[in-house]
DNA sequence: ATACATGCAAACACTTTGCAGCACA
DNA sequence: TGTGCTGCAAAGTGTTTGCATGTAT
């Protein structure tokens, strides 16, 4: 982080991530501020993401086969996105995803970052019939 | 599957996806077969490596940030992704990423697949000069 | 004053898709 | 002989970047 300036976009995206709950995309954070604030662009939005998430202050997401989310929850959790619905969840898994972290595997590599996520079907959409979704 | 057709072009791809052993990305395989095989278009290889990958006959390993890459190892094993050479290789991890799915987790989500991936530096790339990479 | 940040639009990387014609079972 | 597959090109999705201007320190 050699970047220290405080603009009002940075603080509105902070403000934006941690008000929303629902581990949204970059683009789904861009489009809330572009509803309040129109003239704040998307490069914008995506590079506040990025130094906010290198800075700790929110989580950076990496999810495979969709875009990545971001979390205003900054602690050590696991995150499962639900096949029907595609909505991201928090979710608990019996062990630490960083206990690898900066540690030499056997064959020599040095782990910097593990990425766990999951795949499945959330409460609400399990049990619905086939095809159907939980309240789309 | 419901698709059972036996093509060249199906048959050309499993062959050089098995003749890869280094985690070839879909453009990859595309590239190699291109030289060969000038005529096979790039849709052809991505069809049929999401074909073969469903059908279980290679390995569709979801990397985030970057792009996805196949395996011809269809055994349960993890990968890394060195952050300097770019480079995917496999990986032992003291579990099995498969030990949670098709089970129900303590909040109701139903685990159909678990996705681990490391990102670190290789070996090869370790103690090499700062920016400097393995044999670039 | 000046280096960092912004807005814009274009470019980028990766992948999917519509469609007309082809070929395997 | 028909439906599944192919090649082509275009579009789709998610993200990054070059550049001129603006602004926080």
């Amino acid at each position: 982080m050699d970047s220290t300036r405080n603009t009002i976009q940075r603080d509105i995206v902070l403000t934006m991530v941690r008000s929303m709950t629902d581990h949204p995309s970059a683009d789904a954070v861009y489009a809330k501020i572009h509803g309040e604030y129109p003239s704040i662009s998307r490069a914008t939005v995506y590079r506040n993401l990025e130094y906010l998430s290198r800075s700790g202050q929110i989580l950076h997401v990496e999810m495979p086969n969709g875009a990545d989310c971001y979390d205003f929850n900054t602690s050590d959790h696991c995150h499962i996105r639900c096949e029907k619905c595609k909505k991201v969840f928090d979710i608990s898994v019996p062990f630490s995803t960083r206990i690898l972290e900066n540690k030499t595997d056997p064959d020599g590599f040095l782990i910097t970052k593990c990425n766990v996520t999951f795949t499945g079907i959330c409460p609400a959409c399990s049990g619905v019939s086939e095809g159907g979704a939980c309240n789309e």
